[in-house]
DNA sequence: CGCGGAGTTGATGATCTTCAAACATGGTGG
DNA sequence: CCACCATGTTTGAAGATCATCAACTCCGCG
């Protein structure tokens, strides 16, 4: 999976991307060889992607090497738009590929300074497809523990670490959101009361305090 | 799960939903209760929420009742804005909720006419998040031969029903996509070959003919 | 009091993974 | 030219994880 990129020109060019970006959007074109990366996840994502020919695969890693392909990408498509400044997905060509590339600024800032409701706009769709990817992740490569794990930290972060967590949904809520059985949830859930990990507060089940945060991240994986 | 609507009031607010779609947009406030469906999947979504107060859930559905939350939406929250017209999911209060409501059309054509620009980039995310969410469903609650067979039918659909399909990727790509392994994705092409579905020409194992759609649909889960 | 909903726990079972072996292909170098 | 090796794929056997089935508790409520 060596990074070899063959430069072959610079010009500008019309399509999809120039759709998007307008006019002023500089486009160049670049070749990727099969294998080749195209970016990594956690890099600066300077530039947008749209594919002229062959194929793209992007994807996240867990630290210990399972994968989570999000999507092919095929002719036509683009890939690499990113709300913030760096990539959540790293991008590989499958086979060799051809690109047309677009500086991200421009093409966000077109948006910016139009008016702040789209990129407001674009900012809210953006934090949905966030969180859809990292559960995607979840779904395809966590185990039963690694999901109720990464669950009560999603829940305890989003409610501001309470003292007192309590879950407004039922157990089969978390296991339809966890692709999961109600008593899978409750045995991990036991489990990690076995581990003081957490505890219940009267006697609903519903009321979670968190006695060890840093021990349950390690459980979640990454 | 009956539907219960308090209408509260109507009244001009500001917030986050005034903020996107600027001051022109109206915005009321509505109550559900517990366990009240706010809208379903399939229905025409003329409204973007905010939670004011209170818990959310969306999801999807198959046909026989397998369900994957796609999210849980807290006080602050906004769900229900679609690319479309018709919303892809069903949410549903899990307690007493009080939400904003701003009608989506003026929410959208504040962009559309402000530039094309921003319109064709908030529907390319959207068009990510789209497939995002299809492919929760698919990891969360499909089984591995569901999996198999809806894999073959976006291909097939994104390559336009070509007679014989070249698939660019590996049994690993295709695995680390599915959530599965190699192995098993490779037991369920066997399986489909057996069953009349699709044959592979010449040896190497990555060209596809399918051989009846219709029945590969049926192998899919919806 | 009885009933239903929610949750836990145990026993069993199915699906998918892991481990292993075999085979084909394609490239490399003697 | 062919041995050789890495990569990719299939198939079988064994094993682990999670699902299913079932029993039980607890609670709230008419």
């Amino acid at each position: 999976m060596l990074v070899r990129i063959n430069r072959t020109n610079r010009r500008l060019v019309d399509g999809h991307l120039a759709a998007l970006g307008a006019e002023r959007v500089f486009c160049s074109e670049f070749n990727y060889r099969g294998g080749a990366e195209i970016f990594g996840e956690g890099e600066g994502a300077e530039f947008v992607y749209q594919i002229i020919s062959g194929v793209v695969r992007t994807h996240k890693l867990l630290p210990d090497g399972r994968r989570q392909i999000k999507a092919f990408h095929l002719a036509g498509d683009m890939f690499g738009l990113e709300n913030g400044t760096t990539h959540r997905f790293t991008a590989e060509a499958i086979v060799g590929t051809e690109v047309r590339i677009a500086g991200r600024r421009s093409l966000l800032e077109v948006t910016t300074h139009r008016g702040t409701e789209a990129a407001n706009l674009i900012a809210l769709i953006n934090q949905n497809l966030q969180h859809a990817e990292s559960h995607m992740l979840l779904l395809g490569r966590k185990t039963a523990l690694e999901r109720v794990a990464a669950f009560l930290l999603e829940m305890d972060e989003r409610l501001a670490h309470p003292d007192v967590m309590i879950l407004p949904m039922t157990r089969r809520d978390i296991a339809d959101y966890l692709g999961l059985t109600i008593e899978t949830i409750s045995r991990a859930l036991s489990t990690l009361r076995g581990e003081q990990i957490l505890r219940f507060i009267g006697q609903t089940q519903r009321e979670v305090v968190l006695l060890d945060r840093g021990r349950l991240a390690t459980f979640d994986a990454q």
